[in-house]
DNA sequence: AATGAATGAGTTTTCATTCAT
DNA sequence: CATGAATGAAAACTCATTCAT
C-alpha cells in the first residue's frame, strides 16, 4: 500500500509542478493534472483535498529541495569565497534547471496565507543559511548582507529564465561575477 | 471628450490601481473596478477594451511613472555616488510609497504575453538607465553590474512590503546600505 | 424595468414552481429552470442568489397565496359551522389544484434552517387562523383542536394527491365530512 | 454466515436508521454509514445494493416495528374507547422516541417509486387496522374516519418533533385528547 | 466475505463581456 | 457616450459505486 500510495503521490506532484511550473495556478485545470499524471479526477483529491493544497505540497517539495542541496553542497566547501561561490552556482543553477518551470514562482493562488507564510518562512532559512556563512566572514550587518546578495542572484537569474539561448556555461560565469562583486564591490570612483 | 473623456479614463485606472494593486488581478472583478470609479460596468470597456488590457495600462502608467520620477531625480545630482544613491532611494522609497499595492507586482494576470513583453522592456530600460550611470563610472560588464544593483535593491525591498513597522527612515538607511555595499563590496577576508 | 424585471421575475418562479414542484428540490436542476423560463442560466442569478433561494420563494409565494385566500374566503361566511367547511374545503381544494405539484410539500432541501424557520411560522399562522374561528365558538384547547382540524384534512388530502381519479367533487365530500366529524365526533359507542 | 451475516445486516441498518434519521438521506454519505457501523465502504453493498435500496430497508423495518407494535397493543384491550387511546398512545410514543431521527420521515430519497409504493402501502395498512377498530364499533365510513384520526395524531406529533421540552407526559395527555376529540366531537355550537 | 483505492459523471455558481436602449 | 440586464462558458469538487486483491 504505501509504497504503491507513495507513487501515487509522486506522480501526482510531478504532473502538477510540470501544470503549474509552465502554465501557472489558474491556467492549471485539475483534470489536466490528473490527466498528466494518468488518473483520474476523483483520485487526485484522495491525496490532496484542493487545489490550493496541492500547489502547497509543489511548492514545499520543490523549497525544500532546494535548501537540503544548498547546505548539501556548503558542506563540500570551507573559505568564504568559495562558500560565496557555491551559493550563487547554486541559485543560478537551480533556476536554469527550472527554466521550462518559471510560472512557478511567478504564479501562485492570489490571497492564500498559507502559501505566503510558507514562502516567507522559506526566504527567511534561505536567508539564514547565508547569514551563517556571513558570519564565519566577520561580516556586520549580516542580514542585509545576505538580502542584499541573494537580491544579486535573483536578478541576475532572470536572463536565464528569459533568454532561451542561456548556457549553462553562462549561468556559472554570472555567479562568480557575482561573488566577485558582492566581496570587492564595483571598485567604481 | 478630452477633458470629460480623459477623467473618467483616470478614474477608471485610479480604481483598477487600487483594486489590482490591494487585490490581485484574479480577485479583482470588472464591476467592482466600475463601482469603485463610480460608472457603470459598461462603460469600463467603452475605454479599455478587456481586463487584461485594464491591468496592461494600469501597470503602464506605474512603471512610466516610475522611469520618468528616476530620470527626473536623476538629473538632480552630479557624482556617481550620489546618482547610486539616488536610484536606492527611488527604487526602495517607490516601494514604501506602494506598500498597500504590493499585488500589482506578485499577482499579474498569467501566460499575456503582451505583458510580459512590456515587463521586460521596462526592466531593460531601468537597467539601461542605471548603465548609463555606471559608465559615466568607467564600469566594467555595466549590464551585469546594474542588474546586480536592482537585484540588491529589490530584495532589500521586500522587508518593507511585509513589514507594516517598517517606516521612510528605514528605507533610506536601506538605500544608503545598498549603494555603499555595491561601491566597496562587503569588505570581508 | 421594474415592470421587465418583474416579469422575469415571475417567469422564474413559475418555471420553478412548475419543476420543484414537479420533479422535487434535488431532482431540478438551474438549467432546467432557466430554460422553462426561456432566460440564461445565468440570469435566474441575477433575480435569486442561489437555488436555495429560489425554492424559498416559492415556497414563500405559494404559502402566502394560501393563507390570504383562506383568510378572503372567511370573510364571506358567519357562522362557526360554515366557516370550518369553508376551511376543509379551502384546504382540500388547494392540493386539489396542485395535484401535479405535490413535491414542493415533500421534498424539499434538508436542513435549510431558513427554510424550516419559515414553515413552523407558515403553519403557527395557519393554525392562528383557525383558532380564531374556534374561539369564537368558545372552544376550550383551541389550538389542539386548530392542530387536531387541521391534521385531519391534511391527511383526506393524501387520497386527492395520490389517487388520479379523483374528483373536485370528491374533494368537497372529504370537506364536509371532515368539518362534521370535527363538530359531531365519530358518535360511535 | 446466518449470524455473524444478520450481525454486519443489522449493524448496517441500525448505522444507517441513526444516520439517515438524524441527518436526512441526501445529506448522508455512505462511506459515513459503514464507519458508523465500523466496516469498510465496499461492505455495504454487499448486504445493500444501493444507497435507495439502504433507505428502504431501513424505513421498511421502522414501519413494520410500528404495526406489529400497535397490534400487539391492541390486543390487549376490549372497549373501542380504550382501543382508540391506544392508538393515539401508540402513534405518539413512537414519534416521541424517534424525536431525533425526524429525518427518516422528511428526507426520503425523490422520485422513488419503490418507495412511495411501499409507503402508500403501508398507510393504507395502518389505516386498515385502525378501520378494523372503527368498524367493531359500528362506525359508518370507516376509512375516512381512520384518515381523519390517524391525521389529527400526526398533527399532533408535530409539536413532539420540533419542541425539545416536550415530555412524555405531554404526550399522552394529547393522546387521550385526540381520542375524546374524535369520538365525541369538538361539541361547539 | 471483506476491503478501500480508484473512478468519473454530474451540477452549481461566477463573472468577463456584449448590446439594446 | 453611458448604461446595466442578459449571457453562457468554464471548472472545482463530491460521492455512489466498482472491483482487484
Amino acid at each position: 500500500m504505501s509504497s504503491a500510495s507513495n507513487q501515487k503521490h509522486t506522480a501526482i506532484l510531478d504532473a502538477a509542478y510540470e501544470l503549474f511550473g509552465s502554465g501557472g495556478f489558474y491556467e492549471t485545470k485539475m483534470s489536466e493534472v490528473a490527466e498528466q499524471a494518468g488518473i483520474a479526477k476523483g483520485t487526485v483529491y484522495l491525496y490532496f483535498k484542493s487545489k490550493e493544497d496541492l500547489f502547497m505540497a509543489v511548492t514545499r517539495r520543490d523549497c525544500e529541495g532546494f535548501l537540503l542541496q544548498l547546505q548539501e553542497r556548503l558542506k563540500a566547501s570551507d573559505t568564504l569565497a568559495s562558500k560565496l561561490s557555491i551559493i550563487a552556482k547554486h541559485h543560478l543553477n537551480y533556476y536554469y534547471e527550472r527554466k521550462r518551470h518559471t510560472k512557478l514562482f511567478f504564479r501562485a493562488p492570489n490571497n492564500n496565507p498559507e502559501l505566503v507564510a510558507y514562502m516567507t518562512q522559506f526566504m527567511e532559512q534561505y536567508m539564514q543559511d547565508v547569514v551563517k556563512v556571513l558570519l564565519e566572514g566577520g561580516a556586520s550587518e549580516p542580514e542585509l548582507m545576505a538580502q542584499s546578495y541573494i537580491g544579486m542572484l535573483d536578478r541576475l537569474k532572470m536572463d536565464i529564465l528569459f533568454d532561451p539561448s542561456f548556457t549553462e556555461e553562462d549561468a556559472y560565469k554570472r555567479a562568480d561575477f557575482a561573488a566577485g562583486l558582492f566581496i570587492r564591490g564595483a571598485m567604481i570612483t
